[in-house]
DNA sequence: AACACTCTCAACCGCTTGTGG
DNA sequence: GCCACAAGCGGTTGAGAGTGT
């Protein structure tokens, strides 16, 4: 039988108050993340370590982008979750200042319900069969460049749809090759720039699964 | 205004994975 | 290889806010 991870009778538990969340962003400023276990007590707190370490990733953490999510990283989840299945954190990995809690809420609240919506089938992301697609005039290709269609309701969700369905059908390739446009969160668009020497509102990726670990590598190129 | 219902998201729980001895 | 422990992860829950009747 496992050990809890901490004295249940000692600890506080549901929402956190303003003073439990200066406690924990003073003793993590001053002493820096990690040994979750020992750090309540270290900081004053009665909450599990694990608590602790959930509220500072999902919440307090400096980094964090909070809000809306953009349509270009609505679009990136769907591709990734696609590709990686409900392995959120890596998901989240590949969207920066989002956690994996908050792209795991936002799929089930607003994508998965969009591409049941759409006649998409949310966990194999592939069309139904019943699924009425929308007609010429409801949707407008464009013959050029088909990341572009102009659709109501959404368009890039739509897109990522079909672009899955290529993927789908083009065989068993173990290496994966995603083509991708993103979006960069606005305050990294100069330091990119700066970084690159060139302009990087839109950057183009790919994903290669060259690591050891066999997660994808987003590649952004040009 | 009051109630019921739905939605969102922070937080919890339990399992898995990684690491060091 | 085995064990114990800590950290990480994904599924689930529930409180509170929002919306409809």
């Amino acid at each position: 039988m496992r050990k809890p991870c901490c004295d249940k009778q000692d600890t506080n538990k549901g929402a956190w108050t303003k003073q439990e969340d200066q406690k924990l962003i003073d003793y993590i400023r001053t002493h820096g993340e990690g040994c979750w276990r020992t750090l309540p007590k270290a900081a004053g707190l009665f909450r599990c370590g694990k608590s602790c370490r959930l509220r500072w990733i999902n919440y307090l953490r400096p980094d964090i982008k909070r809000g809306n999510f953009a349509p270009d990283e609505e679009d990136l989840i769907i591709k990734l979750h696609a590709l990686l299945g409900n392995r959120w954190a890596l998901i989240a990995g590949r969207l920066p200042g989002r956690t994996d809690n908050e792209v795991k809420n936002y799929w089930n609240s607003h994508l998965k319900r969009k591409l049941i919506s759409m006649g998409i089938d949310p966990n194999h992301h592939k069309l139904n069969q019943t699924l009425i697609r929308p007609t010429q005039d409801q949707c407008v290709s464009n013959p050029v460049t088909p990341k572009t269609k102009t659709c109501p309701e959404n368009d890039r969700v739509s897109d990522s749809a079909s672009c899955l369905e290529d993927d789908n059908t083009s065989g068993s390739d173990d290496r994966l090759n995603l083509d991708l446009t993103i979006a960069v969160p606005c305050p990294l668009v100069p330091m990119l720039e700066e970084k690159e020497g060139r302009d990087c509102k839109e950057l183009k990726g790919t994903f290669e699964d060259r690591e050891s670990d066999g997660s994808p590598t987003l590649l952004l190129f040009r």
